[in-house]
DNA sequence: TATTGATATACAAATATTTGCATATGCAAG
DNA sequence: CTTGCATATGCAAATATTTGTATATCAATA
């Protein structure tokens, strides 16, 4: 249950209500976690219930009101407690490489456009997490320490990136060399 | 459901029984694929249920019988819409980056234990990878087409795991530079 | 001969995740 | 004044995945 687990994580920093929540599993989070909006909400009470959040309703005006979620000292403990915990690798899965698989056997033509789709995509996020890097994190070394692990997720994405930009090319040229069926 | 679909993608070559596509999702496919006997055994089950695949039981001398499975006609015309439709991203879950943003706030040592168990396996994968490179994709332009896919799916993990080699470095260098809590 | 390990399959329960639907407020643009 | 968009939360059903357990054959080895 780790999903618990990246919600906890976001509430050290601040409280959040469920839809702030899911707006960062869309971005910051979401880089390397997504997560439906139903899927947050229910772990939300769910993680309540055992007293890992406290919930509070806020008014609001102009919006609809939300729920407010913060962490509590048992939660603390219990994502302390996962951190600790060495979790095993899961590699991710991917079904672009399956498809990969099935070249020589069906039609490149739609693996192709796939491939220009998520080169696409992947430069998109590049620039995106170049941007972020530009505008909070030019000098890692001076980071505050809580701001040092963002950044190395960080990192991570924008090599990701650019290797996925590189063999996105590659690729493609060597699928060009396939015959069609 | 794209577990079904790595199953068809591995019987496009060869008739296998569960076993064997176990150890396939131990392995190659595996690579960025995992799934569980029981779940294959499960799969398989059901997609000969709907005539995806066709099963038949095999004696074997010295070992336990098996069920061999082989894709149908109708199971390559699944598996031949599923290449064609496309797919959207799915960033992959990493407990390991979630943990990353918890730097700062309780104990980084746990964090570089795990990054060096991390750096270790990713080690032992590249060599792998670099191994199988040697013995069967060196010339990759004169692959047969149905090579063709899976060597990109090897080079895409080579350069996964050197890049996560220089990152792991990086990581260890700046998380060093966290005090202690 | 007792145990271990590899081969081979399977059930059941618990969790997690996705998909589809439902509801409601308030702003802005047409 | 109605349509669409962003905000805000939720239920229910279907799927997928993990975890734990169970069974059985045969080979090697201690």
């Amino acid at each position: 249950m780790a999903l618990s687990h990246a919600i906890m994580t976001a509430l050290l920093e601040e409280d959040l209500s469920g839809y702030e929540l899911a707006k960062r599993f869309d971005t910051s989070l979401g880089f390397f976690w997504c997560a439906s909006h139903q899927q947050i909400y229910q772990e939300l009470r769910k993680m309540a219930g055992k007293d890992w959040l406290s919930a509070r309703s806020v008014e609001q005006s102009g919006k609809p009101n939300k729920v407010m979620y913060s962490l509590t000292k048992q939660g603390k403990e219990a994502l302390d407690q996962w951190v600790l915990a060495t979790g095993k690798v899961q590699p991710a899965k991917d079904d672009f490489l399956v498809k990969l698989h099935n070249v020589g056997h069906s039609d490149v033509a739609p693996i192709l456009a796939e491939l220009d789709g998520r080169q696409e995509a992947s430069k998109a996020r590049l620039d995106l997490y170049k941007r972020i890097r530009r505008k909070h994190y030019t000098k890692p070394k001076l980071l505050p320490d809580t701001q040092k692990g963002v950044y190395l997720t960080l990192l991570l994405g924008i090599r990701q990136e650019e290797h996925t930009q590189r063999w996105c090319d590659d690729a493609r040229s060597l699928l060009r060399t396939v015959r069609a069926i």
